[in-house]
DNA sequence: ATGAACGCATTTTTT
DNA sequence: ATGCGTTCAT
């Protein structure tokens, strides 16, 4: 291992001499003051305040270059932390480009996680595992939590095991092992909690298996309580990066902490003012703190935006000013002018999505000139369930548009099904997997059935397999489960001798054992709309497959760096939270669903207060700042929440924004005057002085908007579409007859009862009737091979 | 063993 | 409203 403390090599002096050799330095050059000085600070602590859109990655990346064209580090004695495969990607991808080929020299460069994985399997033993322990998913993991909970006679209807599991993942965040629970928490959950936890902690071991927390835990255990280890990595890790700081929860300051001791060199970059993670551990008193952590660090500001224009950093920073306690950052930029950031109130959320949609189609027509690309434009909502608004409405005219961040690729199902197949193929005994898959699809093994091979095997002291396996034998399973549940050992087996044949192609074998289990067929007999997708998704889980040697090196891989990235060829508009907006940009930024109780959440401030609010704030931070060039912020004023039909008031951010760079619209309602979206406006201190403005409110004849368009037309183009909806659409329409069955992807199946120009009415049989233009539909019996 | 009927909670999410 | 998990009837 070329990367290993125990075995340093990395570039030869040679190499060295060669990389010291090319000049003046490149990667300097287009760098502001306060990015260059945070790229030549290279030793010692540096906490580098790096506000959005201020070129933070650029930093990181030519600070690395600059360490090693210093000669400071080999590629290899670096430790360069992000929270996300993608940001890890991202970086490494950005160095490789700075430096060539020495990035690919950089093996400790990545997420906390993939580092803390390595680090844990050389050094396993010391916690009690063995080096090729399994990672366990969140589903997993909660189905062991519940049976322990089971197992302990307690009522999981007050202490649900997920109550429990939140609990655990808590304390694995704030690094304390079942031993270190504070006595003051000790009588969570029913006065069980610290005990269940190391229950878990026993089972986990014995399955040889750990949970995303206990890599970071294990490793700190590790440092703690093995200095000679410890000092190894001190040693060898001579620079530490931290990307994303104001993220770390205990646990990886800790982690962060115990390396660094050594040299001291370690640099975190984050923004305070961007901690939204508080809510999953996330200690932003990491970040605040970081000067007292480490004596004598020096703190450098990145805070010229080069994203936004005036207008929105404004509105920004007036939002972001109202929280007490921040370091402290003040953006600005050399750009001129720009629009201001746009508010409008509406009726309800119908409408908000309605007009949403509408400008959508003008920005990306471009109305006069410029015209913006769907790929420029996001919508940001607080919480995912807004989303689906949005969704109705894009699908109902027709606008193309991509969900960001729902489950993962390798969190849905039937991944998880198909995983748990190959797992079992794989390792025969790995039991969770047999649990999973075992009556998947049904084979006549219910609870009594599955309960009785538990408690055979584990009083046989055997795997679940073998157990079943033997209690066939002896004809212990009744009826027509005993038969499938031959079929499905044998079958296991089977699957298992190919995987020792080194000559047997892995990707056959993933494709025989779907269709072997009769996994496949459950799927294709399935008539629900999402059916035909989960098949895909399968098709494309083998066809992943291809990228590996084998079965085992597929899942070794999967459980940490399979994402769910597929970057689309198609021009859509992006819908996402704002959670999963952060370190993205868009050119033309909607933030719908400013109302107070939705934004802020009501349950954030509820639960966590003042902080809470803060949090929130800083949410709308965030927000904002993703917009380059227009950003509009919506209310509606009546919304339903849980089917209630309830009346909102905006916001209490927008009562912070400042006045000076906002914008109000006139709603679409308004036109007449009177009755209409105004209503929510009284009251408010910003709703005040808003009478007056709408009342002059004619944004699109504006002088701001035309320039807005000029600029637009500056920026770069996609290719110009055709308008939508002429000929071929009609033409789809037409193939259609009132009285078809036809599918829609999400809708589901249903009988067309109109049709009107391109679009069909549709009695949909679960979603109602819609109108839905007709390039979005299928006859039914094409359902299958929809090529969505 | 399995499908239908009822009750209940319901932000945000990476690894 | 909706989905999910539990209970009830087949």
């Amino acid at each position: 291992m070329t990367d290993a403390p125990s075995n340093p090599s990395g570039l030869t002096l040679s190499q060295r001499a060669m990389i010291a050799a090319q000049g003046p330095a490149p990667w300097l050059d287009d760098l502001n003051p306060a990015q260059r000085a945070a790229v030549e600070a290279l030793d010692g602590p540096v906490l580098m305040l790096a506000g959005a859109g201020t070129g933070k990655t650029k930093a990181l990346t030519a600070r690395i270059a600059h360490l090693l064209r210093m000669g400071k580090a080999r590629p290899n004695e670096i430790l360069s932390v992000t929270f996300t495969n993608k940001a890890a990607r991202e970086m490494k991808d950005r160095v490789g480009r700075l430096l060539g080929e020495v990035a690919e020299g950089m093996p400790w460069m990545g997420t906390f996680h993939s580092l803390s994985v390595k680090i844990l399997r050389r050094h396993a033993e010391l916690v009690g595992l063995r080096s090729n322990f399994t990672i366990l998913d969140t589903d997993d993991q909660l189905r062991l939590l519940k049976q322990l909970v089971a197992a302990s006679n307690i009522d999981d209807k007050r202490w649900p095991a997920r109550m429990l599991a939140g609990m655990i993942d808590g304390w694995k965040n704030r690094a304390l092992t079942p031993q270190k629970v504070p006595s003051s928490e000790a009588h969570a959950y029913a006065g069980k909690g610290t005990e269940l936890y190391e229950q878990y902690q026993d089972r986990l071991k014995t399955l040889n298996a750990v949970d995303f927390g206990d890599l970071l835990l294990h490793c700190v255990t590790i440092f703690q309580a093995h200095p000679d280890v410890l000092a190894q990595y001190q040693r060898w890790f001579r620079y530490i990066l931290v990307d994303e700081y104001q993220d770390t929860n205990i646990a990886q300051y800790l982690w962060l902490r115990l390396l660094a001791q050594a040299h001291h060199n370690i640099c975190c970059v984050g923004d305070d003012d961007q901690s939204i993670y508080g809510w999953r551990g996330a200690e932003v008193g990491n970040i605040l703190r970081f000067e007292k952590d480490f004596p004598g660090a020096k703190v450098i500001r990145l805070e010229q935006n080069y994203r936004s224009t005036p207008h929105i950093l404004a509105a920004a920073s007036g939002v972001i000013a109202v929280n007490a306690g921040r370091l402290g950052k003040t953006l600005w930029t050399e750009e001129q002018e720009g629009e201001k950031v746009r508010l409008i109130g509406h009726w309800d959320g119908e409408e908000e999505a309605r007009w949403i949609g509408e400008e959508v189609e003008s920005l990306q027509r471009g109305r006069a000139v410029g015209r913006f690309r769907l790929d420029d434009m996001a919508i940001l909502v607080r919480a995912s369930h807004q989303m689906r608004a949005f969704e109705d409405r894009f699908l109902t005219i027709g606008l193309p548009y991509r969900v960001i961040g729902g489950p993962r690729f390798y969190e849905r199902q039937e991944i998880r099904d198909a995983m748990a197949y190959f797992r079992l193929a794989v390792s025969p005994d790995d039991d969770l997997a047999f649990e999973r898959v075992v009556n998947l699809p049904k084979r006549g093994l219910g609870e009594k059935a599955q309960g009785d091979i538990q408690r055979f095997s584990r009083a046989a002291g055997v795997s679940l397999l073998e157990g079943a396996r033997e209690m066939v034998a002896r004809g212990l399973i009744g009826g027509k489960g005993g038969g499938q549940l031959r079929a499905f050992v044998d079958g296991v087996d089977r699957w298992h001798e190919t995987t020792l044949n080194l000559e047997a192609n892995h990707v056959e074998l993933a494709e025989k054992i779907l269709d072997e289990s009769g996994y496949t067929a459950m799927w294709q007999a399935d008539k629900t709309p999402e059916a035909p997708g989960r098949l895909d998704n399968l098709k494309e889980l083998v066809k992943a497959l291809e990228q590996f040697e084998n079965l085992q090196g597929f899942l070794e891989h999967v459980a940490l760096i399979m994402d769910n990235d597929t970057e689309e060829a198609i021009d859509k508009v992006s819908i996402m939270t704002l959670h999963a907006a952060k370190g993205l940009e868009f050119p033309v930024v909607f933030l719908p669903g400013w109302e107070d109780g939705l934004f802020p959440s009501q349950r954030s401030m509820d639960e966590s207060g003042l902080k809470g609010l803060e949090e929130e704030r800083r949410l709308a931070y965030v927000g904002i700042t993703r917009a380059e060039v227009l950003c509009t912020i919506s209310f509606a004023a009546n919304r339903r929440v849980y089917g209630q039909w309830q009346s909102q008031l905006p916001s209490r951010f927008i009562d912070e924004l400042p006045a000076a760079h906002v914008e109000v619209l006139t709603p679409p309602g308004l036109y007449g005057g009177g009755y209409g979206a105004a209503a929510p406006f009284a009251g408010t201190s910003f709703g005040s002085s808003l009478e007056d403005r709408v009342a002059k409110a004619d944004v699109y004849n504006s002088p701001g908007w035309r320039r807005l368009q000029d600029r637009s037309s500056a920026r770069p183009v996609s290719q110009p579409r055709e308008a939508r909806g002429t000929v071929i659409d009609i033409t789809a329409a037409s193939a259609y007859a009132v009285g078809d069955r036809v599918f829609h992807q999400k809708f589901g199946y249903g009988r067309v009862t109109g049709i009107e120009g391109d679009k069909l009415d549709i009695a949909f049989d679960k979603a109602g009737s819609k109108k839905v233009v007709a390039q979005f539909i299928v006859p039914a019996e094409q359902a299958d091979d929809v090529p969505f």
